[in-house]
DNA sequence: GCAACATACTTCGACGTCGAACCTTTCGGC
DNA sequence: GCCGAAAGGTTCGACGTCGAAGTATGTTGC
């Protein structure tokens, strides 16, 4: 069974005369993961442009969704895995869409907390049936079995990125 | 065998009942993916501080490394991705370090050549040797049999995303 | 030959992100 | 109660990226 080659075997290929000591596996493994996911993003924000919603403005929606539409800033910005102080203006900009309200906690007068409206729980949901298809398609070359395999694997790759790390 | 969770089964956990036809594995295959290749680049970004050296300068160096060191911008944007507007930028910077010439070509005139130099190629050698530590501390965890499993998987699912797309 | 188009790169303006500094509110020790 | 430290958000300035427009050179059709 001869599997056919992606640019990723091409990209090895290339490399080994530069670096003769290259793991082919773990090399491909981590190029694969990093292509895969530059292309889930960039197809979902070509996706996101009919709906005007920008692949950001999407994601903090989601964010918020996830939270059942209410949370402070600082969870958005622990979701998102981004600093706390970018969280602000995107806010600002769901604020003036209507997507979003923001209104000052009354038990913590510190804190603050970001509201979804209908409106943005309509335009959240609409993007969400839409955005999905693409890792489905992807994903669907392999059985359910494999499927099940490779998240199973990337478990244990990503259990041992998020140890304490005994360094 | 039951295996620890991680905190993407948690996030799948989470989402389950906001969105109830949620395939557990796509989703945690792709959520992995993102994680990894995320926690990847910080770790990078990390190390490559203490060489005084920004993540996108050794990304450009690699790539360069990568054409045998000496290139086009359009190539380098090609290898990276990029906007080939975002290279000139880069190659200011390397400029200023002394890792890179840039001479324009002679045969054709719109073109323009840019060279790794002797410390170019040494700043880039130097933070090559630390920078795989990590990939393979992580796909460590898995024994040779795994990892080619996991690469083998990847690339069929890569497969599918870089089919021209009978769209 | 020359006009029209294509190519290679750069400049420009806008935008999203970040770390650091800042302000306000809350918590802890005493 | 009070004072210093910590916590939640925002503002600010710097930076990297991008698309669009600009400049210069090459190429093609006639």
């Amino acid at each position: 069974m001869t599997t056919t080659p992606d640019t990723v075997d091409r990209h090895i290929e290339r490399w080994l005369p530069v670096v003769p000591h290259l793991d082919a596996d773990v090399e491909g493994a981590v190029t694969r993961m990093i292509k895969l996911t530059r292309h889930l993003r960039a197809v979902k924000e070509r996706v996101l442009v009919d709906l005007d919603l920008p692949a950001h403005e999407y994601d903090t929606l989601h964010a918020l969704a996830g939270r059942r539409g209410r949370a402070a800033p600082s969870d958005l910005a622990a979701d998102l895995a981004m600093a706390p102080a970018s969280i602000t203006a995107r806010v600002d900009a769901l604020l003036r869409r209507g997507f979003v309200r923001r209104t000052p906690s009354t038990v913590d007068r510190r804190r603050v907390d970001v509201e979804l409206t209908d409106a943005g729980q309509a335009a959240w949901r609409g993007a969400m049936e839409i955005q999905g298809a693409e890792e489905h398609r992807l994903l669907g070359t392999l059985t359910p079995t494999e499927r099940r395999h490779l998240a199973d694997l990337l478990r244990r790759v990503l259990l041992r990125a998020e140890q304490p790390t005994a360094d």
